[in-house]
DNA sequence: GTATCTGCAAATCCTTTGCAAGTCA
DNA sequence: TGACTTGCAAAGGATTTGCAGATAC
């Protein structure tokens, strides 16, 4: 019940959405986690304070907090996928498929295909948080 | 038991894999789809020659094309994922999330991103095959 | 002949849903 | 109070797996 300062529960509040224990846990667990979470990991933080709630609680509040757009989601190819408050800034990641390495990349790399989409396609890119695949630097030099 | 032409087909062979009946009609589902097939899109065009096929073995076959990298996957967004022969040339697609059309781009066009991110990460990205999720021009006049 | 493949059935994993009871505003 | 939320349990859908029997080479 702590995390009240928290401004995506700010958000929900002023949208009309009860601010409920379990609730504020989810947004609790999802700001203080400095990497991208999942569901279960969510569920994992939460369960430890009160036991009591649900998984599916967790999985309605993100389902919730997607719809608004205060979390985006991400799917690093690991056959779930993983949470991130947009307030805390836009990034995308290089994931590594032969170590698993994840490389953070800057938001403006993406910026000129974006540009690049919408000039020939007329097509408006949702790029906020990609993730993109391939092999690093190290595991080619293993090869 | 057709299409023993099948370019992979003689790849699975060079390489000592068995060319079951299975495995052929299998590869010969996804090498006569002009669009993008999925393993459910494949059990049915199978069943509909040989109706004792197993969905398992689709499943099968495709991880094994997937290893020897002779399919790629792609995830359009719908839960499930679908296959393209390798040899058909590299495409990438904008999914406009609104109304679900699917514009195709030119493999030239991510090209620039991968040799910003070659140089910038020492990453080498893989995007023989993206799915960019947006919104199309169509869809935005709409709003 | 034998290692490789297949069919079957059941299991898995993540996620969603129906419903009755609980609770925030 | 009453609409919104939750917990529970069960379903959902795509994909995977164990195993015994079948088969390509």
């Amino acid at each position: 019940m702590d995390q009240l300062d928290s401004s995506i529960a700010d958000k929900l509040g002023q949208r009309g959405y009860r601010l409920t224990p379990q609730r504020l846990m989810v947004l609790a667990a999802i700001e203080n986690s400095d990497d991208h979470v999942s569901a279960e990991e969510i569920y994992a933080q939460v369960v430890a304070r009160y036991p009591y709630v649900n998984i599916s609680t967790v999985y309605r509040t993100l389902e919730l907090l997607k719809e608004l757009g205060l979390v985006t989601e991400i799917d690093l190819g690991e056959g779930r996928v993983r949470y991130h408050p947009v307030d805390k800034g836009h990034h995308h990641h290089l994931v590594c498929q032969k170590c698993g390495a994840i490389i953070d990349v800057d938001e403006s790399t993406l910026a000129r295909l974006q540009d690049v989409l919408l000039a020939r396609y007329n097509f408006s890119a949702s790029l906020r948080h990609v993730a993109i695949f391939g092999t690093c630097g190290k595991c080619r030099q293993q090869q």
